[in-house]
DNA sequence: AACAGTGGTTCCACATTATGAAACTCTTGG
DNA sequence: CCAAGAGTTTCATAATGTGGAACCACTGTT
């Protein structure tokens, strides 16, 4: 991360070094000393001393038994918060593999995050023309495969508002959202076909946990040329037998009990 | 976080502030807008803005598509990265909550971290009267039961230098250490007992991957009022029994041939 | 279509502080 | 015991962080 050019002060210089100072931490394979985060970041050692110990007691770092520094336990308890979305991952990245070996298109893994869908996790398919990395993207819930599981088994309500139109073809009025997600209900599965984005398609089924309900959603993206009108039946019906056999619903229900 | 009183400058105020902010937008439920972090903090919206910005740029916050803000990419490469301890943790969460069942003492989960053992996790036992908690804290490879574990079946190696004597019964030597380790070895789980803590023992034992490696150690801990040595000897078979039921080690490999 | 309200950015004068050199303390290893 | 390295504290000084005001953009309501 490159700190603004020497010149007209920002307002904020300050809080770009210690800023880089704290990413660098993170980011060290083993702890680094204050003398070496100075070194690295021509600082002197009073100023590195000074910030690093604002980072702590902001709880942003702390400093192991050596007195390098790692980590704190504001950072600690956001990586585990978001861990829960990583167990989520970790479970489900042989599902992702596996529809993208049969497909040979892009998969992800993706929760409601407020009033929009999350993509935690993506596998590229077989072909160097597929979707870019979505993972940590947001996409809207009415236009995207993912969203429309989610918001037809209830993992997220319709929002309120106007819908954005983005292409010619979004849905862009509340009824015929609340039509297509009946539909998505009847067949288990939704489908995308240049709503996002021209030229751009996707099937999307539900994940659910061992009560049944829908925490996830699994997609299929492609380019429409490839993932043409009659290929989207058997995707969905694909996805929704793939995502069963990964579901915990009612075999695991079985296990735990004693 | 307190910021520091008002009076004398800490030379570091700004990155106090900033920092607190960070924190604040990381602990919030939902990603907040930033007139309402400047509201909560006390700070005028251009500071708060410039403030944001500076954290923008060094990639530790980001702003979601209504324009509040939310965890930058470092931070989640960070969470991500701190995520390969978190399956771990979910994977034995388990067999952690069943020791504690059955011995009614606090269980732990451990790796190594550098020259270090770092608990990833407790499940706290019947007792009011057990450790603290030692999630996220590092201890002494040498007079833990987990880092006694670790060495003893190399997961780390055998640190160079002195050993802290932490009690009058601490090993001291590294004869004396290669002598223990060489009895865990052949036990196949290790005992502290007043080393690490006056009055405080433990029992651990390793846990492997599919391959066989150590990976982690799981220990049981509490007073040595109750751990008597007369119980440790069946403590250490029922842990090397437990784990190995959670263990990966050959019966998964079976089933990931295909 | 117009307007009010809200959120966020930019500017700039000024008060406040962030900075680094130097001195000091502490720890560790030879 | 001593040297070296790591980290902290002090303080004079240069640099900037601050907040109010003005402005812009967007959204929702009428």
């Amino acid at each position: 991360m490159a700190e603004p050019r020497a010149g007209a002060p920002t307002g904020a210089q300050a809080i770009d070094r210690a800023s880089a100072l704290l990413v660098a931490v993170l980011e060290a394979e083993r702890p680094p000393l204050l003398t070496q985060l100075a070194l690295a970041h021509g600082l002197a050692k009073s100023t590195a001393s000074r910030m690093l110990s604002a980072l702590e007691r902001q709880g942003l770092v702390a400093r192991d038994r050596d007195g390098a520094f790692v980590a704190g336990q504001a950072l600690v308890r956001f990586a585990r918060t978001h861990s829960v979305g990583s167990d989520l991952i970790a479970r489900h990245r042989p599902l992702l593999e596996r529809l993208a070996t049969i497909t040979g298109e892009t998969t992800n893994l993706a929760v409601a995050s407020g009033e929009e869908v999350e993509s935690l996790d993506q596998v590229d398919g077989a072909y160097l023309l597929g979707t870019r990395n979505w993972v940590g993207s947001r996409l809207p819930l009415h236009c995207s495969a993912l969203g429309k599981v989610l918001m037809a088994f209830d993992a997220v309500p319709v929002p309120p508002g106007r819908l954005e139109r983005r292409t010619s073809h979004t849905i862009a009025t509340r009824a015929d959202l609340l039509a297509e997600l009946q539909q998505v209900r009847r067949r288990g599965f939704a489908v995308i076909r240049d709503e996002l984005e021209e030229g751009l398609t996707a099937v999307a089924a539900p994940l659910r946990d061992a009560d049944g309900h829908v925490v996830a959603a699994v997609s299929v993206t492609g380019p429409s040329s490839r993932l043409t009108p009659a290929r989207l039946p058997a995707l969905g019906l694909l996805l929704i037998d793939e995502t069963r056999r990964f579901s915990p619903h009612q075999r695991r229900r079985k296990e735990a009990q004693p």
